[in-house]
RNA sequence: UCCCCGGUAGCUCAACGGUAGAGCAUUCGGCUGUUAACCGAAGGGUUGCUAGUUCGAAUCUAGCCCGGGGAG
């Protein structure tokens, strides 16, 4: 029940059967819920790995976490009741895409992000630089901002750090991220050094730019280091980005093509940078037995549209690694997806009706499917936060990677 | 009975004298701050049958078989 804490505004829009029975108490006042952002580190393991929780205005969150990505106010195939009964903590959503539809200032009229979705815990938002990146063919960067013309209607819209703030300000997600230079992996020092210094320099306008405009009571705004693979740039980034102080640190461009030893050896130098007391936010990633690495490393929070991407793909976490539904050896499968998996899907549903499902195209499918993987993610989640606070995440790890990797 | 159109991969169709292709379906593989219910790969054909013309025929000719349409 202490999963969940209400902002008065965002309670009159969700439906009263998901509430937690402990809201469900007269309570003195609403207004105490509001709490401005904090971090709390409450254990650490071993391994290096963290156990934490962040206060938000909208809810209290359990780290390490996982948050699924809802880019366009929505995770696909999922309702807002569905990712409450899985216990998601913290949704993200998207500058770039939400800017372009419905727009951030019909989003603002709608009394912000949350209440727009009805979804009235934790939101980040994501600021548009990873769409630097995935959409590079559309784009063009200079120091001023990014000129992009849209997927959808190939329109020229300039996004600068001012403007992705004013976004962000506008949707007033609980956790904002500034905008930056996502460049793909490998790339060398020079141009990764631009990049660096480009987002540095962005970062500290959308500081300023959020001091002049934003709230600190309401949103909390985290910077991004970049520096590619290239271990000085990431060191002498994140050094220069601390001293700006940001709430949280996102650590961007990672996981973007490098192999998995360089990922986490980034990742590592940047956390040795990081002050212990605030939140390290690793963006866009990873799979299952990637995260308990990142977790080992010291990382807080992270994000991937993997558990949703691959669920539309009939592509399915199992505890013993994975199993690729549209396969023909389930056709005839009469087993749940996973034996020992307690969603709502593995205690209904067969292996064979699932294939069907996707090959026929269904919809159900992806709602299935995605119910499943989100679920696997989350109780993973849960499982590492345990075993970080009994100093046990090493066995875990391994354990859990040796099924992993023995697959296949 | 005659005339016309058609018969090519499981399906719908290209190729119209130069070693038979696509889409879909099938099977398998990828997806990492969502341009992704997506992308990629593989398997799959004595071109209805039989003769003929030709260096070479899915393609031209003849006969037959099957389907659709028309005339009487």
């Amino acid at each position: 029940a202490s999963l969940y804490a209400f902002c008065k505004e965002c309670v009159t829009t969700c439906s009263i059967s998901y509430l937690p029975r402990f809201f469900l108490q007269p309570r003195p006042s609403a207004k105490l819920l509001r709490m401005p952002f904090q971090f709390e580190l409450l254990a650490t393991d071993p391994t290096g790995a963290r156990l934490g929780r962040i206060t938000t205005p909208h809810g209290v969150i359990e780290t390490p976490i996982f948050m699924p990505v809802g880019t366009g106010a929505t995770v696909k195939g999922q309702t807002q009741d569905d990712l409450e009964s899985l216990g998601v903590q913290i949704l993200l959503g998207n500058t770039y895409h939400l800017y372009l539809r419905p727009g951030h200032e019909l989003i603002r009229s709608m009394g912000g992000l949350h209440k727009f979705m009805s979804w009235p815990h934790p939101i980040l938002t994501d600021s548009g630089g990873f769409q630097v990146f995935s959409l590079s063919e559309l784009r063009k960067v200079t120091d001023e901002g990014v000129t992009f013309r849209s997927h959808l209607d190939g329109s020229e819209h300039f996004l600068s750090p001012e403007k992705a703030m004013e976004i962000e300000i506008a949707l007033g997600a609980d956790i904002m991220m500034v905008l930056d230079e996502c460049i793909e992996a490998p790339a060398d020092e020079s141009t990764t050094r631009a990049a660096a210094t480009r987002t540095l320099a962005w970062a500290r306008r959308c500081r300023d730019y959020f001091a002049a405009h934003g709230d600190p009571g309401k949103q909390a705004l985290f910077g991004i280091v970049q520096g590619g693979t290239h271990a000085p740039l990431r060191c002498d980034n994140v050094r220069a980005l601390v001293d700006l102080d940001f709430p949280g640190y996102g650590i961007g461009g990672l996981a973007v093509g490098e192999a998995h030893d360089l990922t986490c050896a980034m990742t590592h130098v940047v956390n040795s940078q990081l002050p212990a007391h605030k939140p390290r936010y690793l963006m866009g990633v990873g799979k299952p037995e990637q995260i308990l690495d990142y977790v080992a490393l010291g990382v807080d929070m992270m994000d991937c549209v993997l558990p949703t991407r691959s669920a539309r793909h009939g592509y399915l976490y199992s505890s013993d690694g994975h199993l690729t539904i549209r396969n023909k050896q389930y056709a005839r499968d009469p087993r749940p997806i996973d034996e020992t998996c307690s969603c709502a899907v593995c205690r209904r549903y067969s292996r064979a009706y699932l294939r069907h499902l996707y090959a026929t195209g269904e919809f159900l499918a992806i709602i299935l499917n995605t119910h499943h993987n989100l679920h696997f993610y989350l109780d993973m989640m849960g499982k590492i936060r345990e075993a970080i606070r009994f100093g046990k995440l090493e066995r875990f790890r391994s354990d859990l990677q040796a099924r992993f990797t023995t697959q296949k």
